[in-house]
DNA sequence: AAGATTTGTGTTGTGTACAAAACATGGCTT
DNA sequence: AAGCCATGTTTTGTACACAACACAAATCTT
């Protein structure tokens, strides 16, 4: 499990911002994300809150405020005095999110055009390479992440916070819609590549990118939403334990 | 509905029914968030959470449950150990707001123009008609509030709850922003007429209505960031204010 | 007298305790 | 035996208390 994120998530940004907690609500809050998007948590688990408490070693007060935070995002669902649930997007939900993708993506591709830089379009290209060397090796799950990571941080490229945010938000739900419905061996972006939008966006072909953008959009929308299942309970204590565990070794 | 208290106007709505207690942190974030978009709390404003627990009946855990999910909107500030306080959006934030408006605004425009409805078209006929009146009547605060209630209003057509919620958020800020930076005659800002899209939209003509809009835009962005002052400019301003308090004997 | 250190005051961060609500279990009625 | 109500258990919601931190004033040092 190689656990190197490249810090564009979330996380590095935001202790300068708006939402920021103490260092360890940060960790746990980094944790718990990583553990829904990277579909470690599936849907629908529920998510105690003294047995999270005891699991990072904090008390309920911390654990309410990352919950919180998460149901902000949408990640977890919190109902009224019936605790939180790891968030099971429905299928208008799941459609809502990739046509708000396919506005925002679309739409920042000028800004994105605009203000490319090779050494830019380089740190994009390495991800690109870093999935391709995923896929290659068959870690579907890191795959999934840094074409997810790309998307974002192609974004990132139009330089506005507002953008960027949201979309990283609808991403990280998108993972949540795939772990959720997502077909069994659906490489969500596998059909395409995303070295050719590279190409047009270094080639200053906005009208092109933008139409790339909008057929791979709908191309991984169409390989997820088709399938519905229902949900499972599973294992949540084997799952909560590692996760604690990694907090604890790795911070 | 303007209040004119120099003081906050808390607890207003606060021992309304007692069912559900969540209910109370929803009262309590209503009255917090108009208060803040509305421009009774200027930007910049200490919210201490003690205060804000006594004016409004309940602890200091629920205020910060408050706190924290403005924080996550923007519109306020928490700096660790330091408190919070009505967030003041840099120049960069607030063009980055505007372009995330056009880009949503304008691409969600097509699909507005699938789904609106003669029932809907109205609903919104009556914002500007409401608009209007404000206008007329020279209740600045109202319009500015109905404006951009027509805006995400106008959104929600398509149907689309990322979107919409996307966008309210943006328009929330705008408030802010021309908290921050508004040009002090803004009575004039009205240039553009609200129904011309309606129309537009009424016809079918999409890319009149994104033309439309994409020009709305710009034109709201220009009689507010126009203004601009300098970050230094800005600081110097506090600097002497906190100087001359210090002088008069306050605090 | 100027700078640095210490002390004081107030505000926030975090843990804990208690109350209320939902959930689960078992006995009772029909 | 099946369904329903009552009771006990678990989990969440809220308040409270103490510790940690930041800011400001006052004292000490040179």
């Amino acid at each position: 499990m190689s656990r190197k994120r490249s810090s564009i998530d979330l996380g590095a940004m935001q202790s300068e911002e708006g939402v920021s907690g103490s260092g360890r609500d940060e960790a746990i809050y980094r944790n718990l994300y990583a553990a829904i998007v990277e579909n470690h948590l599936e849907p629908g688990t529920k998510l105690p809150e003294d047995t999270l408490a005891e699991a990072f070693g904090v008390s309920r007060t911390s654990i309410r405020k990352v919950l919180q935070r998460l149901a902000y995002e949408r990640l977890v669902d919190i109902r009224l005095n019936r605790g939180a649930t790891v968030a099971q997007p429905t299928v208008k939900e799941a459609r809502d999110v990739f046509a708000a993708r396919r506005i925002v993506e679309c739409g920042v591709i000028p800004q994105v055009v605009a203000k490319a830089t090779p050494a830019r379009l380089d740190a994009l290209r390495d991800i690109v390479r870093r999935e391709h060397e995923a896929e290659a090796r068959g870690d579907r799950r890191e795959a999934i992440f840094l074409s997810g990571e790309f998307h974002v941080a192609l974004a990132r490229v139009a330089d506005n916070e507002a953008i960027a945010d949201f979309l990283a938000g609808l991403v990280s739900r998108s993972s949540l819609v795939i772990a959720t419905y997502g077909a069994p061996m659906a490489g969500s972006c596998r059909h395409s590549e995303h070295n050719d939008v590279l190409d047009l966006i270094a080639s200053g072909d906005v009208e092109g990118a933008r139409g790339w953008m909008e057929r791979h959009l709908k191309d991984v929308e169409r390989s997820v939403v088709l399938v519905e299942e229902e949900p499972s309970a599973l294992d949540l204590r084997k799952v909560l334990d590692e996760v604690a565990r990694r907090h604890r070794g790795e911070r």
